[in-house]
DNA sequence: TATATATTTCGCCATATAACGAAATGAAGT
DNA sequence: ACTTCATTTCGTTATATGGCGAAATATATA
């Protein structure tokens, strides 16, 4: 039951669950989504390791980047069916809706080391 | 997003998913789901209510006791999906199968007041 | 009415969690 | 090698959560 339990674990917290949904829309890094979330880059990174432990998200080193992003065909079953839940789920959400059309525009390279 | 908060919260704990796990082989008073946990009376109205706040479940007072049910029709589809998902999850957990096999045999007027 | 029993509510304690800033790590470019 | 910048790790703090027992509530039965 362990893994069921960290999934709803991961899944209990607004700013994961809006991290999850702004990477519905394209892979961020974590600066950018520090960015969109205000939350200090520490804090962040934390939300995204937990996340990572899940497999809910997986992440690829792109030069001094990490990019982000959803595990759609993650191996487990349960997390792609928690997956496709919150895909469904939250789609007039204003904070959502916030988030990831600053998800769409957001430009590390003008946006980081600022 | 406070609903789906909410109904992770829920479901992020051991305890609870057991009722859930128990209540899907047939309603249950708490004194019934107190003996099988084998936590105190307290605890497990706590879990209760809190569970009866999402809707996962429902109560029905019958006489001195009160049976808490799923609520497989509830009115949110998002409590309807989770509970779709936790009934096809855990089908070889052994501390699940125990509970269940105790929750078919409990006997509540044998059991409480014993 | 009085008693017994099932459940809930309340107050308390221990642990878990989310937040931050400071310091450590790792990769790119000078 | 040195500097810069993105990210992670660590230590601390405030709040949330899960557990219990005692007291309150509600219902059935003597």
């Amino acid at each position: 039951m362990r893994t069921e339990i960290k999934l709803f674990k991961a899944l209990s917290d607004t700013n994961r669950i809006r991290i999850l949904k702004m990477l519905e829309v394209r892979p961020l890094c974590v600066c950018e989504i520090t960015e969109i979330l205000g939350l200090a880059p520490s804090t962040v990174s934390k939300h995204l390791s937990l996340l990572r432990d899940t497999e809910l998200i997986g992440d690829i080193k792109e030069g001094k980047w990490v990019n982000y992003h959803l595990q759609a065909g993650a191996d487990d079953e349960r997390v792609r069916q928690l997956l496709n839940l919150m895909a469904e789920w939250l789609p007039e959400d204003k904070i959502i809706k916030s988030d990831q059309e600053k998800a769409g525009k957001v430009d590390r390279n003008i946006l980081c080391a600022s």
